[in-house]
DNA sequence: GTAATTCCTCAAGTCCACTTGAGATCAAGC
DNA sequence: GCTTGATCTCAAGTGGACTTGAGGAATTAC
């Protein structure tokens, strides 16, 4: 019972077998073999997938989770401290996330929110329009969320 | 002056020229044409640009951007009525991508963070491994995830 | 007026995150 | 033992979001 199949991941995760083999590429998941080639994992793979998943929601690409999960042992499960030095790093991305999105809505609020009718106190609208000495693009919210 | 070309666009944008033209393909901007065929952009256009810039940073796709935008008159300037309208339901969103990554990180307080040793307790754990008869995936969590 | 730049269309290529399919092997239930 | 279902590998296809390239026409700068 400490060892599940593919069949058994793709179960409890929600994942298709195919994605659990294609994370494999990535090294997010790194199986064991048995006797006629078949993967066998160990129950912390579920919590990695799961980590996985839902690292995905938010926008972090396979291989900046892969990246995350390089820092915990592939085949024995993980200590507290493991995961512990783990999602430190992820909570912090996502209080950076939090705060750029609260700058978002704040921004909106006095910008599209308004209107834009009165252009010179508009955010976005002086990052995209006014700011052309400055480079291009709305400078002034995109360089907020540099994490995202 | 009120014209603009897509070069003009691009270089205040900072998108390419063949992404600006890309994005008319999916009804985000709608140029008029000039004699000789080439495009030409009003002063909203930038706006509407911006606004796909930021929705997509937010991880909305170019589809449900255009839909939003579709509200707008594509070649007069949008009225603050206007802009108000889009606005609403993307600062709706906003909030609720702000909620779900402060569940999230609430979780992860109590779950990722602790080093999962007390597995009763922890949502993520719970969700993958224990909500077997409920459905697969870390539901617990991605269940509060639906916006995203 | 001509050269350089910008723009045009359309087709094809790229990267990410997967899925689908083919053909074959392994494991489990009766 | 045999059938059924799960798994294996590897190649190719998919969808989203673009970029790149070819060949040509319009615009701008001098």
């Amino acid at each position: 019972m400490t060892q599940l199949t593919i069949g058994d991941l793709a179960a409890r995760t929600g994942l298709a077998v195919s994605a659990i083999r294609f994370y494999e590429t990535h090294g997010i998941v790194v199986p064991l073999r048995n006797a006629g080639g078949h993967r066998r994992y160990g129950r912390s793979d579920l919590r990695r997938l799961s980590f996985a998943m839902i690292a995905q929601r938010l926008g972090f690409s396979l291989a900046t989770i892969a990246a995350h999960l390089a820092g915990l042992p592939a085949h024995k499960a993980p200590s507290q401290a493991d995961w512990t030095r783990i999602s430190a790093g992820f909570r912090a991305d996502i209080d950076a996330r939090i705060a750029n999105l609260a700058a978002l809505r704040d921004s909106l609020d006095g910008c599209i929110g308004c209107g834009c009718l009165s252009l010179d106190h508009c955010a976005i609208w002086n990052a995209a329009d006014h700011c052309a000495t400055e480079g291009p693009g709305p400078r002034n919210l995109l360089r907020k969320m540099t994490v995202i």
